[in-house]
DNA sequence: AATCTATTTCAAACTTTTTTCACATATTCT
DNA sequence: AGAATATGTGAAAAAAGTTTGAAATAGATT
């Protein structure tokens, strides 16, 4: 599954940097020059790990973090240039998962946040509630009026782009490229036949909730 | 949805390669040979994309760069025959988003260029309002006085691009041009027919911002 | 190897959209 | 006003996209 990364970094030639190679690494990339706009994109986007420089003008890294943690258990990676063990300990103390030193490896990174991801794909309790469904991604189960409904990989996957991205038409493109992956070679018409046994077990009502985006693909809303 | 692409290349068959390739794939390209050139036209033309060579007699495209990026923040990607590493750094660093070494294949020109725009439409969020008529682009949702309204693809698109240039007046053969494509074949008066569809969806009041430009075709216009 | 389940492919039925066409209506020009 | 040209409209044909059931293929499990 993809995971979507905040970088924050008040150079834009790092993060452009930075954000090239998670890119190509497969995660969705969103970006803050400052503080105050990570602050609010934690609040408000679905951000499953942050990158956060420590030294930026304005409010700076270990700030952020604090402010951050007071709402949010979301993994924090720094970034800094700094290397006194003060820093790591300043960092850890106040929130943050890990640390990176620049400069830095494309690989170094990566191994970091995989590591991240990996330990909190375990830990944390992610949770979503669209109308009558409701998905725990810890235990991967989805529920419609409280009773439990069962879901195939493929299914399962696509649910779960659809409530975390609600209301968003998603082409079947798309959907192909960030469930089956870059290299699928078959054809589109797979998504209808998903979507067809999704709306089936999503059932009578919960079934509406995916609509058909005629000429482009699918979008997942909560109808009345 | 069609995007702008802006070909910069003083190179006369490269650029028109690249051209062909782009249109092909779906494109609406516009060209310039030199730097100023390109400059302008970004500054005047609604343009999604920047494919930019780096070699250029006058102005460089690290030059042009720079200088787009003092006052708009649209995706350039480099064309360049230069070493990788060196150039990757400097591009970046002055704003680029991307760059590709010639010679380069039509296939992963166009694996660049979607990575970009992907990146760039799931960062903005994009959302127009035009008089009573807002428009979502993530959801591809139109709402009229806050009713949704259900468009078909080319209704969709005109309006789209209605709203997009908001004020110019279209002939239906630019219409034909950007939203059916090239190889369209049939006659200008499916356009007219559409045009109605639309105002009709659109109702009585909004219906009203679609203008007929006699003798010419369409502009779309907040009247009050 | 046999059995089950999940996934993909396929094609027919169906739905919606797009185009065409004929005629009504409107605008411009002489 | 009348002729010529351009646009608006409703209905029907044509094209395109979606849904669906069933069958084939692939993958896992026993």
């Amino acid at each position: 599954m993809m995971t979507t990364i905040l970088v924050v970094d008040d150079e834009r030639e790092m993060r452009k940097l930075v954000e090239l190679h998670l890119y190509q690494a497969g995660h969705h990339v969103l970006h803050a020059d400052n503080g105050e706009d990570a602050i609010e994109q934690v609040r408000t986007s679905n951000i499953d790990l942050i990158l956060l420089d420590v030294m930026m003008s304005g409010m700076n890294g270990f700030e952020v973090c604090e402010k951050i943690r007071t709402f949010s258990p979301i993994p924090i990676i720094f970034l800094t240039a700094l290397d006194a063990k003060t820093d790591l300990v300043k960092g850890l103390k106040l929130g943050g998962d890990d640390y990176v030193i620049k400069p830095f490896t494309a690989i170094e990174l990566m191994a970091r946040i995989n590591a991240i991801l990996r330990r909190v794909g375990i830990n944390s309790y992610e949770h979503h509630k669209v109308g009558i469904i409701e998905h725990d991604v810890v235990s991967r189960q989805i529920t419609v009026n409280n009773e439990k409904i069962q879901l195939t990989l493929k299914e399962y996957e696509l649910l779960h782009i659809f409530m975390k991205y609600e209301g968003k038409a998603f082409s079947r493109e798309q959907l192909l490229e960030r469930i089956w992956g870059m290299d699928y070679e078959g054809g589109t018409r797979t998504v209808d036949t998903h979507i067809k046994t999704l709306r089936l077990k999503l059932g009578e009502q919960a079934g509406k909730y995916i609509e058909t985006v005629w000429g482009i693909g699918y979008r997942f809303e909560v109808v009345e």
